[in-house]
RNA sequence: GACGAAGUAGCACAAUGGUAGUGCACAAGAUUGUGGAUCUUGUGGUUGCGGGUUCGAGCCCCGUCUUCGUCCCCA
């Protein structure tokens, strides 16, 4: 049998066209985050385990891609007897890039107090791929730690807007919510607070499966249908309500709970925030999001769009993270955009241009010249800043040219005695077919004013 | 993890249980310094893999792997 050519499941290689669109898209984040004032950082691909587990709830550590002990240790922990998972592994593939985040930030405390980063980088989940689902995949994280101001939470979703906007992409609403808020509803229909993590994954289908289907969901998880009731009743927004009318009925339903009415001022002056940022417009109120990361406490995010059925991006305040790492705790804020999902949905609304790769031009020549002046043509063209291929070998001019417009070169340089004898090229576009004699130095302004 | 569909040439697809084809792509050629059009010719397949039924299987049956959908969950 011969050895599978493909990448493993769920992984991917990029060929040099859709490598350009994806660092075309990385380069408008990048230039965004960066009008804001966020500053790159990397962090490593693997992790230890310790760091990575009890961070995202059950069904992340689940999802964990785990690196198996190197050598000896691997061997004596395959001879203990009752060897479990745990035995196993030391090392894990990051999940995402915040928890890397948090322990970076416990690791550097003489980093700014208010610090600012963006980080654009794959991450791993062992989940089953489907679509715009993958094993390995890009993230590109905004974070803001050290502050417990709310300006903070509207800056990130400025950004992210910002960045959906820049890249024409307008049809997506960022849908808010807040933990404590959710925590409150739950409990004012009755439910224990045990089963809260349960309650909130069937809670998050609402738009997707419907009422029925949430009400069924929690019967079957034993939430008793009194309380189902009264939860969907609390979280469903009436027909024709605006943002500021769901946060009054929200705060008449749960007035007598001072932790609700703290959330709910909350995101009353998110909102007012957003107003004046680049997610006006592009935001709403969804008393339904519960989103399944396990480390957030405060408000909550997530970028939806009609174009993708599932969540194009999610964050949100997670005071908490970081003081696992260290003994005191750091409050922070962030937004992470769903890197592949977003090449999909721009790619299906044909949001990219010609986004161009591969040489300009590529020289045509014959074996009555020599390899040395052809070199040194090419070069002379790239000084200029012309991107140039040489053709290696010297067959017929034919198969030169059409090789040169296969690979998508739009010009030719043709190269044969006469040409290197008056150091010109014959300069040919591939479109119009014109040819001209002209020097290097014309040569390169000429494929360069195109 | 659950269910469904599909695997035939590099790609896209055909083939009432009876000799595996078509298009595109690729290669060569139509006076050797000019591509795209047309034409001619040609290369290319143990029909995903392993069993079974049959005189005979790409086709039917079982298993297996892979891929793609939907669910679950998520970005």
């Amino acid at each position: 049998m011969a050895i599978s050519t493909k990448p493993p499941s769920g992984m991917r290689d990029f060929l040099p066209a859709e490598l350009a669109r994806r660092r075309y898209v990385i380069e408008t984040i990048q230039q965004t985050y960066e009008k804001y004032g966020f500053v790159p950082v990397e962090t490593p691909s693997i992790e230890n385990l310790s760091t990575l587990l009890g961070k995202y709830g059950d069904e992340g550590d689940q999802l964990l891609f785990r690196i198996l002990h190197r050598r000896d240790k691997l061997a004596r922990a395959l001879e203990t007897p009752e060897v479990g998972e745990k035995d196993l592994a030391d090392l894990g593939l990051r999940y995402d890039l915040t928890v890397p985040l948090a322990r970076l930030i416990a690791n550097n405390p003489e980093l700014p107090k208010f610090f600012k980063r963006y980080q654009i980088q794959p991450v791993w989940r062992a989940d089953r791929p489907g679509r715009g689902r993958f094993r390995e995949f890009w993230q590109c994280d905004v974070d803001i730690t050290g502050s417990k101001s709310l300006i903070a939470e509207a800056e990130v979703c400025s950004a992210v807007s910002e960045v959906l906007l820049n890249l024409g992409f307008s049809n997506f609403e960022i849908h808010l919510n807040h933990r404590q808020l959710l925590k409150c509803l739950i409990k004012a229909a009755g439910i224990a607070l045990e089963n809260e993590a349960l309650t909130l994954v069937a809670v998050d289908k609402l738009d997707k499966i419907g009422i029925e289907g949430v009400e069924k969901e929690l019967e079957q998880r034993g939430i008793s249908a009194a309380q189902s009731r009264a939860l969907l009743e609390l979280i469903q927004r009436p027909c024709g309500l605006d943002e500021a009318g769901e946060l009054q009925r929200l705060k008449q339903a749960l007035s007598d709970n001072s932790e609700a009415i703290t959330a709910i001022a909350q995101l009353e002056t998110l909102t007012s925030l957003l107003d004046s940022s680049k997610a006006a417009g592009h935001y709403c109120i969804d008393a339904s999001l519960a989103r399944g990361l396990g480390y957030y406490t405060g408000p909550i995010f997530e970028i939806r769009s009609s174009d993708f059925s599932g969540s194009l991006g999610g964050g949100g305040r997670y005071d908490g993270l970081i003081g696992m790492f260290k003994g005191s705790e750091i409050p922070a804020v962030g937004f992470s955009i769903g890197f592949e999902r977003l090449l999909l949905v721009l790619e299906e609304k044909g949001l990219f241009g010609q986004i161009s790769c591969g040489p300009d031009i590529v020289i045509c020549h014959f074996d009555d010249v020599a390899d040395s002046a052809v070199i040194e043509a090419a070069n002379s063209l790239r000084q200029h800043g012309v991107k140039v291929e040489i053709y290696p070998e010297t067959p017929k001019l034919g198969k030169q040219i059409a090789y040169a417009e296969s690979i998508g070169a739009t010009w030719v340089a043709i190269m044969g005695a006469s040409e290197a004898a008056e150091k010109v090229l014959s300069l040919k576009h591939l479109v119009s077919g014109e040819q001209h004699k002209l020097n290097y130095t014309d040569t390169a302004a000429r494929i360069l004013n195109n």
